[in-house]
RNA sequence: GCCAAAAUAGCUCAGAGGUAGAGCAACGCACUCGUAAUGCGUAGGUCGUGGGUUCAACUCCCACUUUUGGCUCCA
């Protein structure tokens, strides 16, 4: 049913970017069209056009389009033979293009909408009568290159969203006004936890002290968890002689994503954009047995990599970054319970965040790879099983491995349904080999242990902007920059203030007072700004009796809580993850 | 990197070929207050950077930087 509706929906977009692509050609008589497909939530459409558009353009094109919907047309769908085709878009050149990519097999159909038509494979609606001129509107212009080819030549895309009716284009309007509400960058500056600078370069983040009461807060939960489940944290330098990216091949394959070399000594030092090659030089230190291994090896190990200046954006992509890292050095063996237990204590990481639906993306061997066919064909078979005993929904990509290993990747989804993939866990074939690594079996011979490569929450950087995305910038209490703000009610009572101030900050607690001029009312507001989870409102009742009256951020509230009870249950809130 | 747009006070924004304005924040003074903004006052800007046009540029033009929306990329 639900793909019915779907398959519908998608009748409607794909027919109305053909009426845009009509509108466009009545101000553009000479535009070339490229192509213009339903995606989710609408539309777009490609155009080689003879100038950039302006927003004044786009309300033309719309009025246009409202204009043509109202003229009840009919799409008529034509077979034509290659020859036919060729003749009615002699001067499209893409359109030309597109003709001879269709397979000899498949017939070659176009759609005719009265003034316009397109060659198209179709469906579409019957006619324009079935679109309504009130459930669409055009959204922005980007570039795009023709066929998504670096190389061809950049397009005018226009995109715009459309529904079956106003009232669905209203819930999609509202939607993107809460994607937008929930923006990092936009909360990030407001809650004052970050920052990036000009003048000191772009894709670099800086963490201000209340962003780094957050960070802190989950680096030291992520440290704990993995001390409790058998890791070992390992620290390494941020920069490496070549020899060590000649060897891991970075240099060979990622040279240009690559800081440039600084010169120290006559050799050639780089900016680490990876871990590995660092693990495993703690590896080479020693010769190992069977007896020690597996090894597990964590580092939040803060990298760098030259990202596109087009492709930066807030902490989601930026230039330097710390990954949540660890490599599991293992006997083949060992390989099958170490991908399950490390499939494991991800979903556990990722759930103590407030992440529940979480799906799995499993991809396999591509057609360039090193490594043997086999030991690829059981460690993705071992990545399989682990996701099927943990029950999850999951995907195969074919091919969509690195060249080095197959891999499983985890995405959540966040309060509002957008998708974010987070953790990762790849097999490395090629590392092992290249460093020459190897553990002494039990019968004395030397032979290659299994590396797998993985992060949990990928780059914190990343999983911060995530967070404060699905939360909307209110933590829940164990991330809160400030976990409690003190609001005596006047300045008389500042003392009594004090004094619960160093009872919750001897707990450990995030707590600050506000014993400025303003009055209360003043307070409570800036505090609720912040989304500071606790306020405790401090007058002379609760002077009097020892007590604290408690507003949470929700504006609920619990007044003539004595100190000893609400600092236990804050400790134990706290300890829980529990959101207020 | 490519296409398009933007950049004005700490923040959010207004303005305009004759060298700038609001609200909030900051600071000072008064008020001493019970659940989302007390009042008054003060200070704060080479209008992103560098060139050009002009008697005169923050405004027009060019380049650069950064940001935004996409495309491409993402070990």
């Amino acid at each position: 049913m639900k793909q019915q509706i779907d398959e519908k929906l998608a009748r409607v977009r794909h027919s109305m970017s053909h009426v845009m692509a009509e509108a466009v050609l009545e101000i553009f008589p000479d535009a070339q069209i490229a192509i213009g497909p339903a995606i989710d939530n609408g539309f777009y459409y490609d155009f080689d056009l003879p100038r950039s558009l302006t927003s004044d353009d786009l309300d033309e094109i719309s009025e246009r389009m409202k204009n043509i919907i109202s003229e009840d047309k009919e799409f008529k769908r034509i077979v034509v033979s290659r020859d036919e085709a060729k003749k009615m878009f002699a001067d499209q050149v893409y359109k030309m293009e597109l003709i001879d990519a269709i397979p000899e097999d498949q017939e070659v159909s176009i759609y005719n909408q009265g003034g316009f038509t397109d060659l198209c494979r179709g469906p579409h609606v019957e006619s324009t009568r079935q679109l309504n001129p009130q459930a669409f509107k055009l959204l922005n212009t980007a570039g795009a290159y023709w066929r998504g080819k670096e190389t061809n030549p950049m397009l005018t895309r226009i995109y715009a969203t459309a529904w079956n009716t106003p009232k669905e284009l209203r819930g999609y309007l509202k939607q993107l006004e809460e994607i937008e509400k929930r923006d990092h960058r936009k909360l990030g500056k407001e809650l004052d936890l970050f920052s990036f600078h000009e003048e000191a370069g772009p894709g670099l983040a800086y963490w201000h002290p209340r962003g780094m009461r957050v960070k802190g807060a989950i680096e030291n939960f992520w440290k704990d968890q993995h001390y409790k489940n058998g890791y070992e944290m390992v620290g390494t330098p941020h920069v490496g002689k070549s020899w060590l990216w000649e060897t891991s091949g970075h240099l060979d394959f990622y040279k240009e994503s690559m800081y440039s070399p600084m010169e120290m000594d006559k050799a050639d030092y780089y900016v680490k954009p990876m871990n590995c090659p660092f693990h495993v030089m703690i590896y080479l230190n020693g010769k190992h047995s069977y007896r020690e291994l597996p090894f597990r090896w964590a580092e939040l190990g803060t990298v760098y990599r030259y990202e596109k200046a087009g492709a930066l954006h807030g902490l989601m992509r930026v230039r330097g970054f710390t990954q949540d890292d660890a490599h599991l050095i293992c006997t083949p063996d060992q390989m099958e319970s170490e991908i399950s237990e490390v499939l494991r204590f991800s979903l556990f990481m990722l759930r103590s965040f407030g992440f529940t639906d979480i799906a799995a993306y499993l991809s396999t061997q591509p057609a360039k790879s090193v490594g043997e066919k086999e030991n690829w064909d059981a460690a993705t078979e071992s990545l399989r099983k682990a996701i099927e005993a943990e029950g999850l929904e999951y995907e195969t990509d074919e091919g969509g491995g690195a060249f080095y290993g197959p891999k499983i990747d985890l995405k959540v989804k966040d309060a509002i349904g957008r998708e974010w993939q987070l953790s990762t866990v790849q097999f490395d074939f090629n590392l092992p080999e290249r460093f020459d690594m190897v553990f002494v079996d039990k019968d004395g011979t030397e032979k290659r242990p299994y590396m797998i490569h993985r992060a949990l929450l990928g780059s914190i950087e990343r999983f911060f902007g995530v967070l404060i995305e699905h939360f909307a910038g209110a933590f829940p209490l164990w991330l809160s920059p400030e976990q409690v703000c003190i609001i005596p009610v006047a300045e008389h009572f500042n003392d009594y203030g004090q004094k619960i101030l160093s009872a919750l900050k001897e707990k450990g607690i995030r707590a600050y007072i506000d014993d400025g001029n303003d009055r209360m009312n003043a307070k409570i507001r800036n505090a609720q700004n912040k989304k500071v989870p606790h306020m405790l409102i401090l007058g002379e009742k609760e002077e009097q009796d020892l007590t604290v009256s408690v507003r949470y951020r929700t504006g609920k509230q619990d007044n003539g809580i004595t100190l000893d009870e609400y600092v236990s249950s804050l400790v134990a809130k706290i300890g829980s993850h529990e959101d207020l």
